[in-house]
DNA sequence: TTGAAAGCGATACCAC
DNA sequence: GTGGTATCGCTTTCAA
């Protein structure tokens, strides 16, 4: 069996209580007592239960994280991010992937409820909602910290990107390069990371006054599947795009394939650009031009709101959105065409 | 606060005691005291506190997963399918990133142990060992299973691709189509990951009476850096290899990065062929060919492994080892060769 | 500066 | 069938 505090106490002739005070550096302790505690706790290999630890109510250090889904390179980047910068905290993440499926959202939820665990980082399903549950949560005293996506503003904290912006800016970026059909292919139109992006492309068409022309705009789901499918619907309109706007790297990964398929080459034949980036988009031929998010910026504020909600458990804040602001790497995967330039091209 | 069994016993005016065996369908209980305990349980919100249950040497349900790398598909694969497979069993996984590093290793390690997790799957970092610690760990009682890179396969249970085989089958692939001059990029050959499939290699091309050239053969790390530089090694030799074996995924995209930056064309310049499929490598132009492992299979096995140690603590059971056997996914990457054929080509 | 004792929430043994 | 009571390992008053 493990040593207990008990064993220490035993082995240097003190009382659990003093080895406790010793332990948690609270309270008067002789040097002396410091020192033969310490002593005996490396010779015994002693070594705390977190779980007695948490029953006194003292935190588990245990942060769960709630993601939909760990294929995806994206929420893989969050992931390695987020547990980097918890790990800098002493905290832990208990993994939980969704999988997109509300009903395994609600039971991790519950688990980690039951868990005790001190804080949530919570990226939600793309569809169903266990706002209701989410909420009881929340104002049960349990930090809550949405994710990149965001559906309860009005009470929890949240990190996320900048999605108008970077829809926005790589919007403005198509248009200087020529390009007036700009086909888009986005997932759920009710998550942040669509419908947003969905307003920020829109909001630089109208600005530079071009008419959108709704066919462009294919909604469905940040899916591979819904990227092939989308990408066959705009390559099939009387009038196709001269880009394609993939919403996610799932998605552009769809795309590719049916451009491939049909021996469509970018940036020749069909201009390319996506969101989210990932390491493979720049060993691509062409290497492939993203709207990048800061994700470590992201995973960093994440965790710092979190911690700073679990330290001042009882206070009263104002729920707080961090929006990170993205950028765009320029690759080779968009060219020039023949229109006549809204503004002094940059590149 | 949270609601406890005390709360649920004065609601229903019986005893804690009775409310835990309900709680737990242990013991005998009335019907009708069974149908006030779940109404309570109900209307109050009552969930158990899980650390107050680990504390009685009730297991905790979590299971520590260590792995070296989150950013890489290989990893992102096995996590994904562990976490699956553990939420089967009503099992979450505390995710431990160790980057490659030791001392991050122990640290989780320790960690893992405070927390009183029931066991872990472990995959150890690249270099520098814990062996002493996960031994103590282990030899402690707390179950552990290696996953995929084996080192304590006296002591452990491991789940692990059958790499010799893997490395087997793609070399003798490659003999059909030709090639006599392979070369191999590997990481680490004191990773089960790295000898094995080094062996698998040198098995099938002296079975084949292929004299190998070391040259050929370049070892260093699982990393997109060292797949460049072993790139261009073979490249720079006199006499080139006519196909590029990487080792891995990440080892791969660099190889694919410096054959880009030549301007070298797959398969016609050069073939190319990896180990670890990825999703990528089927959207790739051309798409590539790959030693395909089992991942959830071997997740799957990985868990059962852990579940049963578990459930048999005391039990005095030999280690076990599964290997997965692999295979070969053939796409368009590998070109046939001049040379007088070994066997029928099999495509 | 240290120790005794209560208690966190749940379980399990033993009476009743 | 059900209710006390001790207990798990640790923290934390409160006395000494």
């Amino acid at each position: 069996m493990q040593r207990t505090i008990k064993d220490v106490a035993r082995h240097t002739g003190l009382s659990p209580s003093t080895v406790s005070r010793v332990l948690n550096r609270s309270g008067y302790v002789s040097p002396d007592t410091l020192r033969r505690v310490e002593e005996a706790v490396v010779e015994l290999g002693y070594r705390p239960n977190w779980l007695a630890r948490g029953l006194k109510g003292k935190p588990s250090n245990l942060i769960g994280l709630i993601i939909p889904d760990i294929s995806n390179t994206y929420y893989t980047a969050v992931a390695q991010a987020l547990v980097d910068a918890l790990r800098a905290k002493d905290y832990e993440a208990v993994l939980c992937v969704n999988n997109e499926d509300p009903r395994i959202d609600l039971h991790y939820l519950q688990i980690l409820q039951q868990k005790r665990v001190d804080g949530i980082l919570y990226a939600h399903p793309s569809h169903g909602s266990n706002s209701a549950f989410v909420r009881e949560l929340a104002l049960g005293g349990l930090p809550i910290v949405e994710l990149n996506r965001q559906r309860e503003g009005d009470l929890l904290d949240s990190a996320l990107a900048d999605n108008r912006q970077g829809a926005y800016l790589m919007t403005q970026y198509l248009l200087r390069y020529g390009h007036r059909r700009i086909g888009l292919i986005l997932g759920e139109s009710d998550l942040t990371t669509g419908g947003n992006r969905l307003e920020g492309y829109r909001n630089a068409l109208s600005e530079a006054e071009v008419v959108g022309d709704p066919a462009l705009v294919r909604m469905g789901s940040f899916s591979r599947a819904h990227g092939e499918a989308a990408t066959r619907a705009l390559l099939a309109l009387s009038q196709p795009p001269t880009v394609i706007f993939a919403g996610s790297n799932r998605i552009l990964m769809g795309c590719l394939a049916v451009l491939a398929e049909r021996g469509l080459v970018v940036p020749e034949d069909m201009s390319v650009v996506a969101f989210d980036n990932s390491e493979w988009l720049s060993i691509w031929r062409p290497p492939i031009t993203a709207v990048d998010v800061a994700i470590d910026a992201m995973a960093g504020l994440a965790v710092d709101l979190l911690l700073h909600r679990i330290a001042d458990a009882g206070a009263e804040r104002k729920p707080v959105t961090y929006l990170l602001s993205t950028s765009i790497v320029e690759r080779g995967s968009v060219a020039q065409v023949a229109a006549a330039p809204l503004a002094p091209a940059s590149g």
